[in-house]
DNA sequence: TCGATCAATGACTATAAGTCATTTATTAGG
DNA sequence: CCTAATAAATGACTTATAGTCATTGATCGA
């Protein structure tokens, strides 16, 4: 009897199907000015039914992020797929964070309003696992490939694998917020390569990491291999 | 005749008043669960009123904001109004920041939510350009601190000195808002220094740009003189 | 075929931003 | 001192939206 079985896949396929239409209108307006009314509009269902799968606006909007962070995950497990070395695979990375920012902004938004305390209050504790779940993998992920660093004596014995990871992360937020928020006003008024800045500070703090016989053979190091 | 001059102060002192409600308001609950009532009953005056002196919920948000930039301002004057060397200016610059965070952090929170494109859209031009205004100000600050280290000698002269600024700032913002949002999440669970570490990554970059000259003297450049 | 269970609905409630006709206070002139 | 004019303050009202729940409709098992 596969009846119950169908009722769960349907129940999953209506949940992907709000979510759909929550991140269509999330997307475009933002979490305030988005309604639900829209959203239940958008997704052909009326308002009441949203809230028979999802707790609240908030829980809602949660549902959509992990997607985003899924989509992160992803993104970061294939750059660091190749078998090259471990300092090489933490560029990746940080190429990867950039391209994630660069094609997923929307998301990258998303999980940027989250500081806002108001959303944080109103999710549901499932919800919230399910974040730190993904946000601890990518955490292990991140902080696995600086620890191999470490360890290959490709970056000093002090070095913290979390620090390094936590320093990095922050410094690469702190400058794609700065570009996402208001962009034009440097680049375009001040002729600056935000872009360009963030992959040298990332490099710096990375070099500033290295030993010195890593630092002697960076360009190797951080150059593909030609095959 | 000093009625029309009497009268201008006392409507002064009543939006005085009224950013006074709204601070207590806003800094204990944040943006979206305060609401107009509360701080229409806190400043002792009905709804109405309120908006007879501003013209929405957010232009009242960024009254209040302005005199954390004012604050700001001062402290950050305050930090170069020494006779020491640009690159220590420097640091002190960054010291000032970091005590802003810390004993300011109500404001540093609700300029960080400003990032929200909600608040952005309905507040009146006239805030926009007092909040430039003092944007400006503050910028033209540090900018000017790392010119002069440059024409120094202090930093290299392919330094330019926005980008810097830019690159300093952002990481340092990004680490602030980090400690800001779950600082207990990296200093409690992972046993981080999360201050240790923005002041280190802030030497690094600003290491980074010195010339080998002022490298050579940094401890002299950047240790306070004993008299 | 029919009662039971599950899914969906939309009218309804509560809350809060913003408005505006009315009321209250202040000023200037006679 | 009185009064008309002006300015300031009020709070009931309008509108918008999150969230609820009694009712309706669909699906299932026997």
């Amino acid at each position: 009897m596969g009846i119950k079985e169908r009722k769960e896949r349907e129940k999953g396929a209506r949940r992907e199907e709000i979510i759909n239409a929550a991140e269509r209108i999330f997307f475009e307006k933002g979490f305030a000015p988005a309604t639900m009314d829209e959203i239940a509009e958008s997704a052909e269902l009326s308002k009441g039914t949203l809230y028979l799968y999802y707790k609240s606006k908030e829980d809602l909007y949660i549902a959509v992020l992990l997607r985003g962070s899924e989509i992160m995950y992803e993104m970061f497990k294939k750059a660091i797929a190749t078998d090259e070395n471990p300092i090489r695979h933490l560029f990746n990375l940080g190429e990867a964070y950039f391209a994630y920012f660069q094609e997923q902004r929307n998301y990258f938004r998303m999980y940027y309003f989250l500081e806002n305390p108001r959303i944080h209050s109103q999710v549901s504790s499932e919800m919230m696992e399910q974040c730190e779940l993904l946000d601890t993998r990518i955490w292990d992920l991140v902080v696995g490939i600086i620890r191999r660093a470490v360890e290959g004596g490709l970056l000093r014995d002090d070095v913290d694998p979390l620090e390094a990871g936590v320093m990095l992360w922050s410094n690469s937020n702190g400058l794609m917020r700065l570009i996402d928020r208001d962009e034009w006003a440097w680049t375009g008024k001040h002729g600056l390569n935000l872009e360009a800045m963030l992959r040298k500070a990332n490099k710096l703090l990375v070099q500033a990491m290295m030993t010195e016989k890593a630092k002697a053979s960076f360009d190797d190091l951080v150059t593909p291999a030609r095959p």
